[in-house]
DNA sequence: GTTCTAACA
DNA sequence: TGTTAGAA
């Protein structure tokens, strides 16, 4: 099928299949006329794609273990394949740290907001959510 | 009408 | 990633 109907199907735009091709994650073999032609293998391929994305892989790995991916009933499944497991350890890894930090910056924004909310002068100006709206502009007084 | 490549936002 | 220009 042709890039448009794989596009349909998988929810994923023209331009990111042309994309993950360059990336290395597709192969589509190339019709006398240029266009891609891409097997029922390749769409599914595709939604493995964006399962390991959305997990926070980056394509350079993807294309390492993406063949080791099957299908079952609309799932990826990864299976035994070479680096595979240290693969999602190692973003498993990172996640966490990731989530240590954001926890950490959200304690920090906590006890500022706590502090700032201490303060007097502040509390009409959150109370009419001015600084959710244009900070520089002041409403006209009826 | 559909796709391709390249390049800019 | 989206969009667009110009060619096939």
């Amino acid at each position: 099928m042709r890039i448009s109907a794989v596009a349909r199907r998988t929810g994923v735009s023209q331009r990111l299949l042309r994309y993950y091709e360059e990336q290395g994650l597709l192969r589509p073999v190339r019709l006398a006329n240029g266009y891609r032609e891409y097997t029922e293998s390749d769409a599914i391929a595709v939604g493995h794609i964006r399962a390991l994305l959305a997990a926070g892989l980056p394509t350079a790995v993807i294309a390492q273990v993406l063949h080791c991916v099957h299908d079952e009933d609309e799932r990826p499944v990864p299976s035994m394949c070479p680096g595979m497991i240290s693969h999602l350890r190692r973003e498993r890894a990172r996640t966490a740290e990731a989530i240590t930090r954001l926890q950490a910056s959200q304690q920090a924004l906590d006890t500022l907001l706590a502090a700032a909310l201490r303060q007097p002068d502040v509390r009409d100006e959150v109370e009419r959510g001015a600084s959710e709206r244009s900070p520089g502009r002041r409403e006209p007084t009826g």
